[in-house]
DNA sequence: TAGGTGATCTTG
DNA sequence: AAGATCACCTAT
């Protein structure tokens, strides 16, 4: 297995960068623990013509700033004061775009997730879900800034999706972006499980 | 279906 | 400096 080379994250178009994420493997190697998990659900947010993105309209805040870097590296934040999300910024310095992961399903490290999660018994709410997945991999805001082609969060190069295994439908939780809200920008691999809210 | 939760952003 | 907002999750 290689990682994701740079390239695959400087690229203009950060819809088809989340449409290519799925099935790569997310891997996680903080001392904390070992974990490598497969990217099965994804979201694109577009800086420069998307109201849903924080960074629309140039808004460069201490938070966005990061989405202004060279892709390649993580934008982690607290949504609702409780959950951090982790995202993926893509394209080249100035253009500030991300990829959500919404999902993923887990590969190795399960039991460490479990104890993460405070589970006892296994099921399909361990990683569904974007808040879910960086509790259970143990993705904090201390990864803010993180380079994905360093030693601690990176992604693995895999076999990717056909078109026929791809699901793509709107993004979850948006409505605030008024039209926006209906672009198809919400990638899923179609019948897994490990899916948020099939 | 509603409430918890707190950093971040905007307004005045 | 304060109030509104918010790329969610869990348990009723």
């Amino acid at each position: 297995m290689t990682k994701l080379s740079r390239a695959f994250y400087t690229g203009d178009d950060v819809v088809q960068i989340a449409r290519n994420l799925l099935g790569q493997v997310l891997i996680v190697n903080k001392g904390s623990g070992y974990f490598e998990a497969r990217i099965v659900e994804t979201e694109a947010y577009n800086g420069r013509t998307d109201a849903a993105c924080h960074a629309h309209n140039n808004r460069f805040t201490e938070r966005t700033q990061i989405m202004y870097e060279e892709g390649g590296v993580a934008y982690v934040y607290l949504c609702y004061g409780i959950h951090n999300l982790f995202n993926i910024v893509t394209n080249t310095k100035g253009k500030a775009d991300a990829v959500l992961v919404r999902a993923v399903e887990p590969i190795k490290g399960i039991k460490e997730m479990m104890v993460n999660r405070g589970k006892t018994q296994m099921d399909y709410t361990l990683t569904s879900g974007p808040g879910s997945l960086t509790q259970a991999l143990g993705i904090k805001k201390t990864d803010y800034g993180e380079d994905l082609l360093g030693s601690s969060i990176w992604i693995e190069e895999d076999e990717g999706l056909s078109d026929t295994q791809v699901v793509t439908k709107p993004r979850i939780g948006v409505d605030y972006a008024g039209e926006d809200a209906l672009l198809p920008w919400r990638f899923y691999e179609k019948g897994n499980p490990w899916v948020s809210r099939k």
